[in-house]
DNA sequence: ATGAAAGCGCTAACAG
DNA sequence: CTGTTAGCGCTTTCAT
C-alpha cells in the first residue's frame, strides 16, 4: 500500500499538498495537481481510512445493532441504512447481538466512538444502561422503530405510529364484517408490540366489540410462533373469523396453521399482519398487512444520527429528539375477506 | 473519550504500561496493574480501535461483498461470517453492491487495506479486474460459494460442489419415478448455476432420460422469476411431472405458480430447489431441496481469509488455495412425491 | 500556491 | 518491571 508520503515524493511535493489535492481544497496549482494526480495513479494510492479517521478525530463507520440479521425484517432495513450512510461516506458495521445483552455491550464498548461514530439501535435486546453509557461517553445513539419512545432509555428516536398500525388492521377486519377477531401478540421481552395491540383494542372498542381474553395469545415473533398460536386459537375457538397478528411473520405462520387445519384463507378465516416485509407480498395467499415505512425510518434514523454527530459537542440537557415517520398504511391483499355468511 | 495518556497520568505510569496492562502482556507488577485498572474504570477508558489499527499496521474489519443483503440467502451467510470474524476480533462491514460493478469497485478502493484487512466475496457482480487489483495491492480476497472456481478470477476460494447438488436433486426426482422433468435455471450473469444444471443433466443422462430443450427455462434468481418460468413451463408442457430449480427462491415461486394453475404440489407436480434457505422449511408445502453448507462455507472462508492475512507477505506465485466444503445433502420435504400413476 | 511541523491515540522496540 | 523514543498515515494550522 502506497502512502501519501510516497506520492508526495514522487510528485516532488509535500504530503500536505497531496492531501489538498485529495480533499479538492482548490489551493493547488493546476500543474502541481496534475503531477500529484499522476503519482497517485502510478502508485495506485488510496488514502488510509483508519489514519484519516485518527487525524480527523472522527470515524468512518456507523454501527447497526440488531438481534439477528437473519430475522427477515432486518435485511431490508439494513439495506436502507447502508444506502443512507453512504451519503455521508460512512460504512456500516453490522452487530448481531443474538438477543444477548452481554454481546451487545461488548459491541458498544469496543466500537462506539473508536471505530464507529454513531450507533443505530433496533430491537437488539440491549441494556438501557449500556446505551446510556455509550451516549454519556460521547457517541450518539439513535433508536429506530422503537415501540414506545416514552418507555425507552430516553434517547433520540425515530418513531413509527404502531398504535395506528394496529388500529388500521383492526378497522379493516371490522369493516369487512368480522365480529370475533383473535389476536396474536408478539411476546418477546416485555411490552414489545404493546402499542400495536392497544391500537387493535381501541378499534374494537370503538366499534362496540369486546376483546375476549381467550382470543388473545402471546407468541414468539416468528413464523413458528404464529403457527403454534393460530393452531391453538383456531382449535379452541372455531367461531373466530379473523386473526390479527402484531407482526408479519406470525401472521404468515397463522396462515399456514389455518391451511393445515383445513380452513380456507381468507374465506374461512381472515389474517392480517403488520410491517409488510417482502415475504408478505410473495407468499400465498399474499398477506393483508399494514405497511410500516421501513426504508423511511432507516433514512431518518441515519440522518438524525448524522446531525447528532455534527452537533458535537451536543448541547447538554437537551431533550432527545423524537422524529416521526409518515403514517403506516393498510395494504389489502389476499389473506382477508368478509366472513362467511353462515 | 478518555485516552491512554489520561489513564497513564491518573495511574502515575506511562502509556506503554497501560498498553501492557491492556494487552495482558504480563510484564506488569500486580500493584501497578491494579492502579492502571482503577484508572481505566474511573475514566471509562476504551482503546481507540482506529488508532490501534494504525499503530499495529492492521485493520479491525473484514468487508463482506454481496449484491444485496435483502436477498434472503445472504443474511444467513452474513450471520455466520460475523460469528466467525469475531473469533479474531474482526468486525464485519457489509458492502451491498446492488449488482453494480462500479459500486463494488468504489467499496474495494475505499476500504480494502485501509479499513478492512480482508475481503470476502460472494455473488456480488464484481469485475474480476477489480478483485485482482485489490489482491495485487496487498489485501487478501477470498471468494465464497463461487459456482466455478476454475472460471473465476483465480483467487482463493471456498467451493461448494454445486454439480453434486444438482445431481442429488435430479436423482431424487428420478428415483421417485419422474421421467419428464423441467428445469428452471438461474440466468443472472452468464454461467451462474451452470454446475447445478450440469449435475442435473448428468443425472438424467445416467438414467437414460432425455433433456428436452423446451423443458429448460432460464429465469432471474427470484421468487417472481421462478413463478413466471414455472407458469410458462406448466402451461406449455402439461405432461411435466416435476420441476428442478437451481435455487430455492425460484423453486418456491414455482410452487406458487403450480398452485395458481390448479396443480397440487407434490401430487400433480414435484418441485425441488437448491440451498435450503430458512424459507424453504417454513413455507407450505415445505420445499424439498439440496442443503448447501452455508454456515460452514462462511466459516471456512473467514478462516482462510485470516490465514492469508496472517501469511502477509503472501508467498508470490503460490497457486490460490481452493477449499472445499462438505458435500451438499438432499432434504426431502413436502414438495416432492411420486408422479400420478396415469 | 506550497512547505514545515505538530499531533490524532496507540504500539513496539529497546533501555534502564 | 517500567519508561523512553519513534513512528503508523494522515490532516491541519501557520508560515513562507
Amino acid at each position: 500500500m502506497a502512502t501519501i508520503n510516497e506520492v508526495a515524493l514522487m510528485a516532488g511535493v509535500t504530503p500536505a499538498t497531496v492531501s489538498n489535492v485529495l480533499r479538492k481544497r482548490g489551493r493547488v496549482g493546476a500543474l502541481t495537481r496534475q503531477r500529484v494526480q499522476d503519482a497517485i495513479d502510478a502508485l495506485g494510492y488510496r488514502p488510509h481510512l483508519a489514519a484519516r479517521a485518527l487525524a480527523e478525530g472522527r470515524a468512518p463507520t456507523l454501527a447497526l445493532m440488531v438481534s439477528s440479521i437473519a430475522n427477515p425484517f432486518y435485511p431490508e432495513f439494513a439495506l436502507a441504512v447502508e444506502r443512507e450512510a453512504r451519503e455521508s461516506g460512512h460504512f456500516v458495521i453490522i452487530c448481531n447481538t443474538n438477543e444477548d445483552p452481554a454481546m451487545g455491550r461488548a459491541y458498544l464498548e469496543q466500537i462506539a466512538g473508536t471505530l464507529s461514530e454513531g450507533v443505530l439501535v433496533t430491537n437488539a435486546n440491549l441494556d438501557f444502561a449500556d446505551l446510556a453509557d455509550t451516549e454519556a461517553r460521547g457517541t450518539p445513539v439513535v433508536l429506530c422503530m422503537w415501540e414506545r419512545p416514552e418507555d425507552g432509555p430516553g434517547l433520540p428516536c425515530v418513531a413509527v405510529d404502531f398504535a395506528l398500525a394496529g388500529r388500521l388492521a383492526a378497522s379493516h377486519l371490522i369493516a369487512l364484517g368480522h365480529r370475533r377477531i383473535g389476536a396474536i401478540v408478539g411476546s418477546k421481552a416485555s411490552g414489545i408490540h404493546r402499542p400495536r395491540y392497544e391500537g387493535f383494542v381501541a378499534a374494537l372498542h370503538e366499534a362496540g366489540l369486546e376483546v375476549n381474553a381467550g382470543d388473545v395469545l402471546h407468541a414468539p415473533d416468528t413464523l413458528q410462533g404464529g403457527y403454534a398460536a393460530a393452531r391453538a386459537m383456531l382449535g379452541a375457538n372455531p367461531h373466530l373469523t379473523a386473526i390479527f397478528a402484531t407482526n408479519d411473520l406470525p401472521a404468515l405462520g397463522a396462515i399456514h396453521a389455518a391451511a393445515d387445519l383445513g380452513f380456507n384463507v381468507p374465506n374461512d378465516v381472515s389474517i392480517t399482519g403488520i410491517t409488510d416485509i417482502q415475504l408478505a407480498r410473495e407468499s400465498r395467499p399474499a398477506l393483508t398487512t399494514v405497511a410500516v415505512p421501513t426504508a423511511e425510518a432507516a433514512q431518518l434514523a441515519v440522518a438524525l444520527l448524522r446531525e447528532l454527530i455534527a452537533a458535537d459537542p451536543r448541547p447538554a440537557d437537551a431533550t432527545p429528539t423524537i422524529c416521526k415517520t409518515s403514517a403506516p398504511q393498510l395494504i389489502v391483499r389476499g389473506s382477508s375477506a368478509p366472513p362467511r355468511l353462515s
